[in-house]
DNA sequence: TTGTAAAATGACGAATCGTCATATTTGACG
DNA sequence: CGTCAAATATGACGATTCGTCATTTTACAA
């Protein structure tokens, strides 16, 4: 049983986010199969099984998985993620059903390792994001600029996400890749949470605020935005929309609405919008312009 | 072919707003099968099929529809979603397969009649809403109420809502049902209009305000809290939401975004939305109190 | 080199889907 | 009421996709 000190796992803010939120305690554990305990499966521990394998395994292992993400991405962006099974994937990757099914649990754990992945790129989007010289209000555009930029840039990844969320599909992912999700979500939810908490220490937001349920709010507004977007509904009505960036509106009508400074009118949040794309994300945009 | 003039049909507020959002002509043409002629299909006209049948028959046919879908919703209410499929359908009901299919053009097409009944029957809801003595703002706090209060009370609904918007699951559904399915958005979203729109008359609004995009911020912030709240994120951090309610939170925020006027400095909408509760919804409530 | 544990293989059975040839019902008309 | 044609209902069936498992192959340690 090898336990990891919390830091080094990497994992502490998620954590400490945890706690503060659910009020649950939780610790972190990598283990070896072969050495798992009664006494260590203690309640509340979430358990990431880690088979031993030799390195040299491990290597040809990762890669496989890699190399049947890869596969499986192109495969949905081709045929559609309605056309995507089990069978097409085996066939086409040469690879045997047997194996496989060792790497993921079913069809929907296979897609459901393809959205951790899609949301890990995005959390790198997200950390660069949130590098931006500017005050808190600024850096939170920022995100809201990184996630629909990822949405836009992976149509894949956008339809896994939209997918994740949905009760059936939860159900038939696997224990450990459903984990991981959720740790993402809360990872990614501590980062914009450290920005709110800047704001409201320096003063920007009115003192009643719940930085947690800021947090939800911007979140909320820019998952609604982007998934109602995305069946073709802000599509539709883009005519309408001319010349409005819709994720950029909502952020700032969030922000404004929370009272955070400085509020859209005394900033131009255009110029921090059209400041994150070129200094941010300029290798990003480059191929596939925004909009 | 029976073309019925727009405003018999029940739609003309729909189509209004169709053209008005997306600059497009749509016609509305109720035909029987058997008298189907080329000209009349003319591009960009929407045809809903209507087998001839006689009266009884009619009478049969919704009547076993209704039995269907209520005998589906039960399914799925004690089994889950995820074990519903036709095959069970059909043995549960005793309806055969083959009528079952007449009905249904497939497992989606089931599912997305069953959501169609429920965001027919929150469309009541919503009317009920709208008609909430108050300010436009209060108005649509009650529209708000609404939407989260209907999906309270119907689990199943929510589901198949959270996953009639998923990608996949979109191309399954016959086109029938599609399109019912988007005129229903977008009855609900002109509601919605028309009450931005009456705020907007009576100066509740700000000069360069687009009602448009007022109304699709309000969907988009209700959906996302809605949504993400389905998966239990909202769930979890309930505890460090306790005595809040966050529809009402996130509503206020974007209309205070928006500067929809009474601001909630200005205005006590927790009591709005206990007033809501009690004026407009006391019957719903009696069986499952919100929250 | 040999033995053993882990990993890979693909044939297979099960579950679910949707179709279609056939049987039944309906209603119009004589 | 009887007859016939069209509409509707039926459920057996083939097709698809799923996930498993007995068997073979590979990796690695002694």
């Amino acid at each position: 049983m090898i336990v990891m000190p919390l830091a080094r796992a990497g994992l502490d803010p998620v954590l400490s986010m945890m706690n503060r939120l659910f009020g649950q305690r939780y610790t972190c554990a990598f283990s070896a199969e072969s050495s798992l305990q009664d006494e260590d499966k203690a309640q509340g521990t979430l358990m990431f099984s880690v088979p031993a394998r030799s390195a040299r395994q491990q290597e040809k292992w990762d890669k496989r998985e890699q190399f049947l993400l890869d596969t499986a991405q192109q495969l949905i962006e081709i045929e559609g993620l309605v056309n995507f099974n089990m069978d097409r994937l085996v066939k086409v990757s040469g690879v045997s059903k047997g194996t496989v099914y060792n790497h993921f649990a079913g069809k929907e754990d296979c897609q459901a390792a393809l959205c951790i992945r899609g949301w890990e790129t995005a959390k790198a989007l997200f950390q660069r994001a949130l590098n931006f010289q500017g005050h808190p209000r600024e850096v939170i555009l920022a995100a809201h600029f990184a996630y629909r930029l990822h949405l836009q840039r992976f149509p894949v990844f956008s339809s896994t996400l939209m997918t994740a969320r949905t009760p059936t599909f939860i159900e038939k992912v696997s224990a450990e890749r459903a984990s991981m999700l959720r740790a993402l979500d809360d990872e990614i939810f501590e980062m914009l949470y450290q920005v709110v908490a800047r704001a409201k220490a320096e003063g920007a937001l009115p003192q009643g605020a719940s930085e947690s349920i800021i947090t939800f709010m911007n979140w909320s507004m820019s998952y609604g935005i982007n998934m109602l977007g995305r069946t073709g509904f802000d599509g539709q009505t883009r005519q309408q929309f001319e010349g409005v960036d819709i994720p950029l509106t909502g952020a700032n009508i969030v922000l404004d609405g929370i009272g955070m400074t400085p509020l859209s009118k005394d900033w131009d949040y255009e110029a921090t919008w059209k400041r994150v794309a070129s200094e941010v994300f300029a290798e990003e945009l480059q191929v596939s312009p925004p909009k």
